[in-house]
DNA sequence: CGTAGCCTGTGGTCTGACCACAGGAGGACG
DNA sequence: CGTCCTCCTGTGGTCAGACCACAGGCTACG
């Protein structure tokens, strides 16, 4: 067919198909794409254009692609968006696109959100959490482990609170300073300490959550945040 | 030179090269990539696995193209997160990742902070807004441009309140709802009366905001955008 | 001295050619 | 007849080379 050819940007014609037919339904998740041949020549375009296209959508975790034949095989639509959150932001931080302090900013004001809807619902299910937050009390983590299992806790509870946007841009967030927070960790003189805090500080968040006690909830989370991240040197002062 | 050779990913190696020249300064906005074939050499892949990895950052909003000679010329590293965020948001509400429920609250847990910042800063600078909620008062404005200059309106106050992640989230939310709302935007009857009842809740969000009175401008955010969202059809209810 | 033209280097694209891989189809064998 | 093994096919992954259009600097000419 080779639509009537965009000016200048053979990949963008790609990208503009896919999304269309994303939004037409044509292609929803879990559906396979077309081959990258017939996509290259569906379109007029060549396959390398193609590939970039392609290239863009993974790397965005709209799509993941695997070689070999059958229904497994090519590329499909997967809705990942933590990954491709995580990959803007990283880059974002790294070209100084984003300073680091506005990440740590809006980092609290998304967890703010989240407890405050977790305290406002007594729906929620905070199975999960729990048992993260029994994982962390293992005296033998070192600092790296625990902060991972930190970040599965927060991961968890923004889960909990059910928003996929919020739950996807915290993470991304997290994993966009994610190096600075474990060099971070390194300049903590005691980290026994500091973990044991850490552990109270979660205990209290999560039951501030469960009493519904909202504004308690949202106090903790901000302290327990501009806490770590001061200790840790992130960010200048309390602000 | 060719590093050891990533298996599989001959991409993500150019792609890691450059967020490293990022993280450790070597490169940094303004400053020019070598060139696509330079980086082939270097990196020992494939012209083409050079650009799937440029492509990549070109949407993501941190490098800009342009063909020619001169310095202005080839790969620039430039940071607009508003660009790539807008991409990434859209395709993945488009691709089902996002409901758009989350997105439109992750817009009022957003525009809440935004307000509340703004109002508990006396420093703020509200000319830029002001402008536009005048520009606004024309009775010639099309629903589209009005639509446009509200658009404008919310950014200038983002940006006013100064976190560049907070205003490049926003502006990306906005950006992957905005066919849905034009869209709503017709099923509104007396789209006038609409208009004035905006105006004024424009007015009153500011007033709020100058005032210092934090409550009162979330409380009147929150009621603003749910208000539009619900009489365009685009929310089930008041939540 | 000025200007018009060439020259070079850049991204943008296409083509064609391999490779590795996974799965299915078909045949060989028990 | 059933089972296993093999080949074949289609997929993404990659590379090499070839053009093109373009923008800017350089050079030779007037």
């Amino acid at each position: 067919m080779a639509e009537p050819v965009a000016p200048g940007r053979a990949w963008r014609t790609v990208l503009e198909r896919i999304e269309n037919d994303l939004l037409s339904g044509a292609l929803g998740p879990g559906d396979r794409l077309p081959s990258e041949r017939d996509l290259s020549a569906d379109l007029g375009v060549g396959r390398s254009s193609v590939r970039e296209a392609l290239r863009v959508l993974e790397v965005m975790g709209l799509i993941r692609t695997s070689t070999g034949s059958g229904p497994q095989a090519g590329a499909i639509v997967i809705a990942a968006p933590s990954g491709g959150m995580a990959a803007l932001l990283r880059l974002q931080v790294a070209a100084q696109g984003f300073p680091l302090t506005d990440v740590v900013q809006t980092r609290l004001v998304l967890e703010d959100a989240v407890v405050a809807a977790l305290s406002a619902d007594p729906q929620r299910d905070l199975t999960v959490v729990h048992s993260v937050l029994d994982a962390m009390d293992a005296d033998t983590l070192t600092s790296g482990e625990f902060l991972a299992l930190d970040a599965s806790l927060h991961y968890a509870l923004a889960e909990a609170a059910g928003n996929t946007v919020i739950t996807a841009t915290m993470a991304g967030l997290r994993t966009a300073i994610e190096s600075y927070v474990v060099e971070g960790a390194a300049r903590i003189a005691r980290w026994d300490a500091m973990a044991s805090r850490l552990r109270a500080e979660h205990r209290a968040i999560v039951a501030a959550i469960e009493q519904g006690d909202v504004s308690k909830a949202k106090t903790l989370v901000n302290s327990h945040i501009t806490g770590y991240y001061t200790a840790a040197g992130l960010v200048p002062g309390a602000d």
